[in-house]
DNA sequence: CTTCTTTGTTCTCTCAGTGGAGAAAGTTCC
DNA sequence: GGAACTTTCTCCACTGAGAGAACAAAGAAG
């Protein structure tokens, strides 16, 4: 496959941006925005249609003169999302603006390692291709449940994902399908996909929690996201909320994640069914043989006090490491996602009491804190805008 | 007094930059580093001698060929540093490469109010200038204790300065001064000042941790200061350390201020040294009519086991807040300073110990928690390392 | 003393980018 | 319908930043 074409300079890659992030626009629209003279900014657009990046798209109704003409991404442009959380797989397929324009999810363990996983992956986006929807890939991006050498494109000494670490992901990925490639955590592109098209869109520090199987948190400073000096910025999963607290898988007590992370809500889920304390958990049990955290959050949709307790006492949980954070990171907006964020309200007015409470009013009074817009498309948008950005940038 | 001279362009900005962190270099060298031609280079130099920001220095001795001519910062360049802590004035006035000419230190409670604590600041500041160390001022630098909004250069909502809300603090001393001025938190100029000169000189993300009066932590985002949306961040002393704890100025229980502030130390050695259990602060009491944190660290520093557990006890508590926020952040660095820092490796202990122990072993694989390096001097120097980065940036 | 090396200066050439002068295509008013 | 005005696009000459070659200056090595 030969390689894909890259924008040759900075004006270039601005036009690209501008185009993916506002639409189709007149040049002279263009014009206004990056102030390039109409002799310049012509050269540049048409050198970016020769590079068949860019196309012409008719004309404009006028208002008052002659009539603009209008330029718009290649409706050819493809990137390519996934998006693999611990229990599933997610892939997309959008366009240059990154609207999506195919979606496929399924179950999958990624604990049966990368390469099966991976495998399973491009046999997804492999029926997106027989849809037709693939004529030109021009970059993937790519979300894992874990610790990620962004630089080096893999997997680090993931917890929760054995035979991933130090996997070549995204050599392997770009390998078969020879267009760029980049990787990084799930949780980062949560944030990414909501920077891009979801709350996030006109905020420039904040923070993205998710509560998942895990709990990670996303941090964009100044409208790209911070990594930490070893790429493990964000997470908060292991942060200590109580002195004697129940065991964690990672060695210690009281962390955050052994009170509401998925294994621990299933864990008390259980506990309450085996003691009949919940009918409706109880019920689960016999059903099922056995409980998980999405019963919870059914039970607790239906109005099960118990499972309303416990979203009540992880919201508690959450909002007391969020409003440590708060008063360290001052961010102006907090994004809550993840399986568990499907409970919206409980949760969220729980978090939001106690942030409220717990953190200096310099730092809360414009701090709204939210459920996640674009939900379970979060992550795929914001691999391709991971991709787009690197693509979209002078080679 | 005329307006002080300032680079034209990025190239003139980034070679007194340079001077300035690298001293005198000669003009081959500084080809070598920028990456212009010898041309274009000689041509800014030029410029910025007839500025009068640099001059010549003299030949270098030869390498092999001609010598080169060597320039430097003109010796006559001067910033001024304020370092206004809760209980102290510092100020400082540097040589163009912020090298401290002349320091002077007094008590001085905050609490006096804006006018009159600056007022004392600038009649120190006049006996440097009998000194004659003052020839030229080309900026100057502050330090406040409390929040600040930093675009506005005035403190916002200060919890311990009465009198300094809103109060016009850079350009009032602007005025005054007759050249640019920019005001920041206290803690946010110590972690500049350990960047320039300190610890910190190579690491690009790290957090500098003040416990004095108060308890606060600055943010260095890739070399940058990072300040939160409202310039609350790094605000550390509220967060919660414990659900039933001590009561807190601010209102709630178990701040970590309220366990190692200033405030809590002194009142936890009044207690002992009422109690008895400590003879050395008993002394104190005797002597004095009071024993401060001061007092404290004098004890412990001479062997007292109840000052010494009360400095453990306190590095215990800290090391839980940074634990969290290494998870977190994911520093490259953590510095510890302030007043309590004299204490040395008993607090340095402790905390690592705790660190290193409570966050996720990546984060802390490679992680120093070092004692600051330019201990009292670090504000100063960081106010004029703020002060000087923004008169050596284009007009 | 000649030759080589390094440094600094002068001059010319290149190239990105600007801004003005048409040309094209439309609207509005009489 | 025609004149006058607008808006947009294209062509072209001009400007300024910066590179690089050529030359001059100053010292080292033989």
């Amino acid at each position: 496959m030969r390689t894909t074409a890259r924008p040759e300079n900075r004006h270039q890659a601005r036009l690209l941006r501008l185009l993916r992030d506002e639409g189709p626009r007149s040049r002279a629209e263009l014009g206004d925005i990056v102030r390039l003279s109409r002799s310049k900014l012509a050269m540049e657009l048409n050198r970016l249609i020769e590079l068949r990046l860019v196309e012409p798209a008719g004309l404009a109704a006028s208002r008052g003169g002659r009539r603009s003409s209008v330029v718009r991404l290649s409706p050819r442009l493809r990137f390519v999302g996934f998006d693999i959380g611990a229990t599933s797989i997610d892939v997309a397929v959008t366009n240059g603006e990154l609207e999506i324009l195919g979606h496929l999810s399924e179950p999958c363990d990624v604990r049966l390692g990368a390469t099966a996983v991976l495998e399973r992956a491009l046999e997804l986006l492999g029926k997106l291709r027989q849809e037709g929807l693939l004529p030109e890939v021009h970059g993937a991006g790519i979300g894992v449940p874990g610790p990620v050498s962004f630089r080096d494109g893999m997997p680090v000494a993931p917890p929760i994902m054995p035979g991933w670490d130090r996997f070549p992901v995204r050599d392997v990925i770009a390998q078969e399908l020879g267009c760029p490639v980049l990787v990084d955590n799930d949780v980062n592109i949560m944030a990414l996909g909501e920077l891009h098209g979801g709350v996030a869109r006109s905020v420039r520090d904040f923070l993205l929690v998710k509560i998942g199987t895990g709990i990670g948190c996303g941090i964009v400073v100044d409208g790209a996201i911070y990594r930490g000096v070893s790429g493990s910025a964000g997470d908060i999963g292991h942060i200590r909320v109580d002195d004697d607290g129940p065991l964690c898988a990672c060695g210690n007590t009281g962390c955050l994640e052994a009170y509401f992370g998925g294994a621990a809500l299933a864990r008390d889920a259980l506990a309450a069914a085996r003691a009949g304390r919940s009918a409706a958990l109880a019920r689960r049990l016999a059903e099922a043989g056995t409980v998980t955290a999405a019963d919870v959050a059914a039970a607790a949709s239906s109005g099960d006090p118990v499972a309303i307790g416990m979203i009540r006492e992880g919201g508690r949980r959450v909002g007391q490491v969020l409003a440590g954070l708060v008063s360290f990171f001052n961010p102006g907006l907090i994004i809550i996602a993840g399986g568990v964020a499907r409970l919206g309200h409980t949760l969220l007015a729980e978090v939001r009491s106690v942030v409220y409470r717990r953190s200096p009013p310099l730092a809360t009074g414009n701090l709204p804190i939210v459920l996640s817009e674009l939900g379970d498309h979060a992550g795929v948008i914001g691999a391709t805008r991971l991709i787009s950005d690197h693509v979209f940038s002078p080679a």
